[in-house]
DNA sequence: TCCGAATCATCAAACATTTGATCATTTGAG
DNA sequence: CTCAAATGATCAAATGTTTGATGATTCGGA
């Protein structure tokens, strides 16, 4: 690797993937090519469209996005323990800890200790956030739709069963997971 | 939707994207299920990748996921200016402003006054910002490898071409960028 | 039955991100 | 040339995430 080498003339967001594969392949021995880019584009297909759904869906309305996927949890699963919530909707219990007092404060569920267990907390959703899921989720749904036309049917199939096969390989990968 | 539905007696990180598409589709009037499914399954997949990727490379040796990216793009694409940095690692100025900040202190990068322009600023990577990487990437290289291993060559191949097809479509979908 | 181990939740500190505001510098129209 | 508008960077406040520690409750083997 050069240390010295300048950068493009234009290197933009669009450029770089590339750029950076050659540029790396040029200058490291043994370097995995195909895995980078398949890492890197994974990384960038999905901020974008995670921003543009938190952008200008979630956060006009109040929720940030881990808000929403909590609440999108709760709304479709039901009242649950706050285990379940936090491995259904990928987050560390730690992190939903934290979550939830936001989402409390704001009134858009409700905490309490389960019957059974009383080291176990029960999660469900107020009134408020139950509508507050049935204002954003049509919205969102449409965003998503928006990005889906991107693919033809059969390449949206394929896209998910790639991404299936991807995750399920984790077991071997020893892929380590959260909490 | 019917509120009152108990979840099912397992429900797992694995099943909860059949579950919640079954149950949207089944509630709600108008619901487009391989969108919502598409959206689900790409944020799910990228975050197992980029928490394995951070909790096992990157944070044993002191570095964050997005520092990562900064001295990543720093010492593929050499001294640059910070928006090229900013727009290159798909950050907002000012989470680079943050970002920097920690980076700086802990002596991995160097910020300077660009020359051309006194509003803009050059950075570049210290000795040390190059030795972090020099470390890192063939761990975090072989992390993503055994990730691609997943899939077979042309399965990576198409996987790509398809995460790419859906970020052009961005313009047609008429999607919020960053800053 | 008792007590150590496991489990559930929260806390604490450090860090990164968002939006919106502010400050410094440069650009460009008149 | 001048000054308003645009641009680059930072700041401020709120939020969410990570790792590691601590409390509370339950489980299970001796």
């Amino acid at each position: 690797m050069n240390r010295e080498t300048a950068p493009p003339d234009a290197l933009t967001f669009w450029s770089f993937v590339d750029y950076a594969v050659r540029k790396a392949d040029q200058e490291l021995p043994a370097v995995n090519t195909d895995a980078m880019r398949m890492v890197l584009t994974l990384n960038r297909a999905t901020s974008m469209v995670i921003y543009d759904l938190e952008s200008t869906v979630h956060r006009p309305r109040g929720l940030t996005w881990p808000g929403f996927r909590v609440i999108f949890a709760l709304w479709l699963a039901g009242p649950m323990e706050a285990k379940t919530t936090a491995e259904i909707s990928g987050m560390s219990r730690a992190a939903l800890s934290a979550l939830l007092n936001t989402l409390e404060r704001d009134g858009l569920i409700v905490r309490a200790r389960a019957s059974h267990d009383r080291r176990a907390l029960q999660l469900s959703l107020t009134e408020e956030g139950y509508g507050a899921i049935l204002g954003g989720f049509r919205a969102h749904n449409l965003r998503e739709s928006a990005w889906a036309e991107s693919l033809e049917p059969a390449e949206q199939t394929e896209l998910v069963r790639l991404l299936n096969k991807l995750m399920a390989g984790s077991t071997d990968a020893k892929a380590k997971f959260r909490n």
